[in-house]
DNA sequence: TTGACATTTCGTTATTAGACGAAATATAGT
DNA sequence: ACTATATTTCGTCTAATAACGAAATGTCAA
């Protein structure tokens, strides 16, 4: 009950299950994330800790970032069918291809660029 | 999307997902809800309107009382995979287990003297 | 219509969540 | 070791949520 309960509750927020949404096309750091919502990374960071915890994403770190990903075959049934049924109830909606947008502009420049230009906010 | 997460929110709090567990078994009145779950019947209904507007349940009046059920075929295909989702992560839950043998209690019961049990608390 | 009573709504209170900036942590390159 | 910088953690503020009891609403029976 408990897992189960972190899982809804991860879900209960917008920002939250737009990350979920992103992460459809490939993994992203925090920055990238940050940049996308117009939030700060610490405030993202705490999103991302939330899904974590839920087991509805994954973390790598490379160099100085930290990628988030969607998690792979071994994750738990009821983490795969929570993400199927938000990819499934909201890939289409207008908010999803908004934001499939913004982050196709995103990926589009150097991650250093973007992290860079957060600090300067 | 403000559907979608009306759902999740819904979704987002132990007691309503108990409540969806427990109408599996059929459809229950406020008061027997109450009593199961030992809240006040205000915070009960509270709780059935939030499920109510999510789609996640539906109604009826019958006599003094208003039973509440899962919905049929007809509900959005969201709603159905959330509820099938609860269902399959949690009916087989010690929680679950335990709530369903509450339930089988007051079932027993007249549903009369259960509201009148509520009032003299 | 009045009374009984199940449910809902309202007002209040306490806890939880989300946001930010600042400070701490960790890592890569010099 | 030191600096730069990406991320996380911490402290704080505000907003949202869950709980209750009291009052309002609606329905049935007398």
């Amino acid at each position: 009950m408990r897992d189960f309960m972190r899982i809804t509750k991860a879900l209960a927020d917008d920002n939250r299950v737009r990350v979920l949404l992103a992460l459809k096309a490939g993994e992203l750091c925090v920055c990238q994330i940050s940049e996308m919502f117009g939030l700060a990374t610490s405030t993202i960071s705490k999103h991302l800790s939330i899904l974590y915890d839920a087991g509805l994403i994954e973390s790598r770190k490379e160099e100085r970032w930290v990628y988030y990903r969607l998690p792979g075959k071994e994750a738990a049934a009821s983490v795969r069918e929570a993400i199927d049924w938000v990819q499934k109830s909201l890939g289409g909606t207008p908010q999803a291809a908004e934001d499939h947008k913004k982050l196709k502009q995103i990926l589009k420049m150097d991650p250093t660029a973007i992290c860079q230009r957060q600090l300067r906010k």
